[in-house]
DNA sequence: CGATTAATTGTCAAGGTGACGATAAGTGTT
DNA sequence: AACACTTATCGTCACCTTGACAATTAATCG
C-alpha cells in the first residue's frame, strides 16, 4: 500500500444486489422502480449507500431487507464484484459493490418501502435488450446471471432456489431455467442422486399430483451453506451444462 | 438504489494487487516492505488509494507499475473481490478492491520506488502462517491463490505464467506449482495438446537441454487474453486437479 | 559409444455421459 | 374396475475421458 502525503480521495460507496430466483420455469430478478432522479421511473437493482461502520455483506442484506419488506431474506448471498467508480452515475463517481443472491421464490411486499416498488421480473427481458435498466445495471445483471450459471455447475447451490425439501424434477427445473436448456430427466436424476454429498433422501414423497409420486430430498449437510463458509464444491465432476 | 436525504457517507478506497508468478517450481507473490506506519517494516501487498477520476483496473495497473518500477506489467489482471471497510486498517474504515495478476516471472526493480521495496516471495510462507502480512492481506492472498487454482482448471490462463513460447513441461510445472501436486507428464501432455483451442504448435523446438528436445507452443489465438474480453473458457472438460 | 535424461506416443481398464427403452406408481376417465 | 395418461425411477449400451503405466524417440553426458 502506497502512502500519500495528502488526504486520500473518498468515494461514495453503494451496494447493489442481484437477487435471482426461479419462477414459472424462468430465471427472475428482483428489481425496484425508481421514484427519484436520476433514472426516475426506470427499473433498477435494489441497493443503496453503505453506512459508516457497516460491512459490505451487512449493507447488502440490509438494503435487501429494506426494499423487499422481508426481515430475513432467504437464500445464498455472495459478493459479485465491484464496478466503477467512473461513468456509472450521472451525479458523479460512485463505486458499487454488486452482490448476488440465489433464493427461493419468496414474496416481496411491493407495498413495503416508501421509496421504491420491488417485484420479480424475468431476466430475459433485460438480457436481450428488450427492456432497459438504470445505471450500469444491465451489465451487472449479465455478470450475475453468468456467475449463477457457472455456480450451479460445480456447487450444490442450485438447491437454494428450491424450498427446504424438493424433488429431483424441481431441481432439474431450476437448472433448465438458469441454463436455458432442457435436460434429460433420467440422466439428471442419475447424476443428482448419484453425486455423493449432494442430496439427502427425506424418505417422504410428494402426493396429489399427476404421475408417480416423487421422492423428497433436501440438501445434504455437507452441502448446506454454512454462514461464512464458501460452500465447498461437492459436484466433482460438475453437472455439465450442454454446449450452447 | 435507495436514496438518502443526507449526503452519502464516503470511504477511502484502495486497490491491492495479488501478483502471482511461478519461480523455482513454487508459486510466488509480489510483496512490498512497508516503510511507513502502520505495519511499518512488515510485508504487504502492493496497492494504494484510488485517485479521483480513475477506474479500478486502471488504479491497480498504476500501483503495480509504480511499485515495481515496470512500466507495462505483463500478465492477466482481473478483479478478485472487495474487502471491508470495517476492521482492516487501524487508521479507520478503508474499502479495498483486491485484484489478481497472473504473470510470467518478470524482474522487479527493488530499487525503484522510494516508498517501498518490492520482491517476490513464495506464497507457502504466508499460507501456513509461518510469516505474517500487514492488514488483512493474508486472507486476500489466500483467496487469490484459491482463485488462481481454480482459474487454471477451466481457463487457458495457466499459460500466462509462462513466456510467450513454452514447452508442455513448462506448462505442467506451472500447474504443479499452483496446485501443489505432481501430474503425470504423459497424461498432461495428452490433455494439453489434445484440447482444441488451447495450444498452438510453433513448429520449433528447444535445444541444449538434456533429454529429447521439446516442441515449443504458444497460446492459441482463441485462448489469448484479449483486452476487455473475459477470456472464454476453452478447457472443456477442464483440466481436473487431483483430489487433495 | 553406451548410459542417462526428458519428450512423446501408445495401450488398456475403469468410470462417467448422452441417448433412449422399460417399469413403476400414482391420477383421471369411462 | 379397467383403461388411458402422466411423471418418476431404473436399466442398457455405445462412446469418450481419465489414470496408470509400457514403449519409443531424440537429445546430452561421461
Amino acid at each position: 500500500m502506497t502512502e500519500s502525503r495528502t488526504a486520500p480521495a473518498r468515494f461514495p460507496v453503494t451496494v447493489d444486489v442481484v437477487a435471482l430466483t426461479v419462477a414459472d420455469d424462468a430465471l427472475n430478478v428482483l428489481l425496484v422502480t425508481r421514484l427519484l432522479e436520476p433514472f426516475r421511473g426506470q427499473l433498477a437493482l435494489p441497493g443503496g449507500f453503505v453506512l459508516p461502520g457497516e460491512d459490505l455483506a451487512a449493507a447488502a442484506a440490509r438494503e435487501l431487507a429494506e426494499e423487499t419488506g422481508v426481515e430475513h431474506v432467504p437464500g445464498h448471498l455472495e459478493q459479485l464484484g465491484s464496478y466503477g467508480p467512473r461513468g456509472r452515475d450521472p451525479r458523479g463517481d460512485v463505486l458499487t459493490v454488486a452482490h448476488l443472491l440465489l433464493a427461493p421464490n419468496f414474496p416481496v411486499l411491493s407495498a413495503g418501502s416508501d421509496a421504491e416498488l420491488a417485484a420479480w421480473y424475468p431476466v430475459s427481458h433485460f438480457l436481450d435488450g428488450e427492456l432497459q435498466l438504470a445505471f450500469d445495471h444491465e451489465r451487472i445483471l449479465a455478470d450475475a446471471v453468468e456467475r449463477a450459471k457457472s455456480k450451479i455447475e460445480y456447487s450444490p447451490l442450485g438447491a437454494v432456489f428450491c424450498a427446504e425439501e424438493f424433488t429431483v424434477a424441481q431441481l432439474r427445473a431450476v437448472y433448465e431455467a438458469v441454463w436455458g436448456t432442457r435436460l434429460d430427466p433420467r440422466n439428471f436424476h442419475r447424476k443428482a442422486t448419484g453425486t455423493p454429498g449432494f442430496l439427502e433422501d427425506t424418505g417422504r414423497t410428494t402426493a396429489g399430483d399427476a404421475g408417480r409420486p416423487a421422492a423428497l430430498f433436501r440438501l445434504a449437510p455437507a452441502a448446506r451453506p454454512a454462514a461464512g463458509q464458501p460452500t465447498r464444491a461437492v459436484l466433482n465432476p460438475p453437472l455439465m451444462r450442454p454446449p450452447s
